[in-house]
DNA sequence: GGTGTGCTTGACACTGTGTCAATTGACACG
DNA sequence: CGTGTCAATTGACACAGTGTCAAGCACACC
């Protein structure tokens, strides 16, 4: 559990996200992981206790390089609500084929596994407050649909861009990314702003 | 693998079902439904060969014992497009919650299992029909929305009836079933049909 | 030269799935 | 009555993967 920064430590991360990204996160072993990253199996458990725990490590990793923090939090520099609202999706669905290997593993763990389980969700709570955030936007323009209140829009808009639906258009479906991006810019606008001609 | 129809065979389905519910459908064991319905482990395995067999015709069981087919294709009666939707949402609305607790096993088991993956993809693909045939029904009326085409629409409302999402706002938003009905009732018609005026 | 730290090797416990073989008990048929 | 068959039982085992433990090695730092 060397802390926070070490060689080895980085090491078996990228091997991870490596071997995760190269089998689009499922049946990564801790032995394969070791394998790639140089060292023995054991080793990897002076770093990290469990399976659950390296994952985890394994997205903050990743949020640390590709900065993912920072374009989230950036979509809160727009003026107008429905410039949030979309700059918001925009940059959560450039985060999501980003962070989908890491989050399927850690998606398939978290029906047995407590830490992978809580890792996960508040990673979502944290997506539901950008969500609340660009509906509180919109409300404050007087914007937000009349037949939404901004708990519900913010649970739906939550629900639209879960990574299980990105998953289904884009995977399932073979939407490519740009499509998947506009079709939900467009819905998300009929769903919550108010007043828009269809189309438009 | 008595072909069918066995006492035994459908006393582990059922044990199987019972545990599931029990459990919201993890972590239930060979063992644990053998225990369950009064047999030895080992005899499980002489009805399923797997634990993925098992799940499967645990769904099918429980298809028949509430003849979800029927009320499904139940919807496909209704005469205006407009309904016909509305038919079909409120049929598989009503069905995610019965079948949830096996479905969630199903899913749990997808990532690894080649039978339980495609048994899912085959259900969902299923589904997936009748999101076409009401969103054919739409455009035969003239009433599907003019930005969608009836490709991208199925998709869009297959995508919005996942599964996924029924857990995401029932269970983890703690949605009553009914609000969970209503507004994806809303969201399709708002999302679909042409020319409705908002809160109609 | 000693001491600690990080890693290695190898063995092992545990859990859960799936397999195999030998045995028992019941029931049916001649 | 004996025989065959079928379902289920018991018990043992292989296998995979996670996680633990103990002993040893090597290098760097003082």
């Amino acid at each position: 559990m060397s802390s926070e920064t070490s060689e080895t430590r980085t090491k078996i991360l990228e091997a991870a996200l490596s071997l995760l990204e190269a089998h689009r996160g499922v049946a990564v072993r801790m032995g394969d992981i070791a394998k790639v990253a140089g060292i023995s199996r054991q080793a990897v458990y002076l770093h990290f206790k469990t399976r659950a725990a390296l994952l985890v490590a394994a997205t903050h990793h990743l949020d640390a390089l590709k900065g993912s923090e920072e374009r989230l939090v950036a979509s809160r520099a727009a003026t107008s609500g429905v410039e949030r609202l979309e700059a918001f999706i925009a940059a959560w669905a450039g985060y999501i084929p980003e962070i989908y290997p890491v989050a399927r593993a850690l998606l398939a763990l978290r029906d047995t596994d407590e830490a992978a389980a809580s890792a996960w969700d508040r990673r979502m709570a944290d997506m539901r407050e950008g969500c609340a955030a660009a509906v509180q936007a919109l409300a404050r323009d007087g914007q937000l649909a009349p037949d939404q209140t901004q708990d519900q829009a913010t649970d739906l808009l939550w629900m639209l861009l879960s990574v299980r639906n990105w998953e289904l258009l884009t995977i399932a479906r073979g939407w490519p990314q740009a499509r998947y991006l506009a079709c939900l810019q467009t819905t998300a606008r009929q769903l919550f702003v108010a007043s828009v001609t269809r189309g438009s």
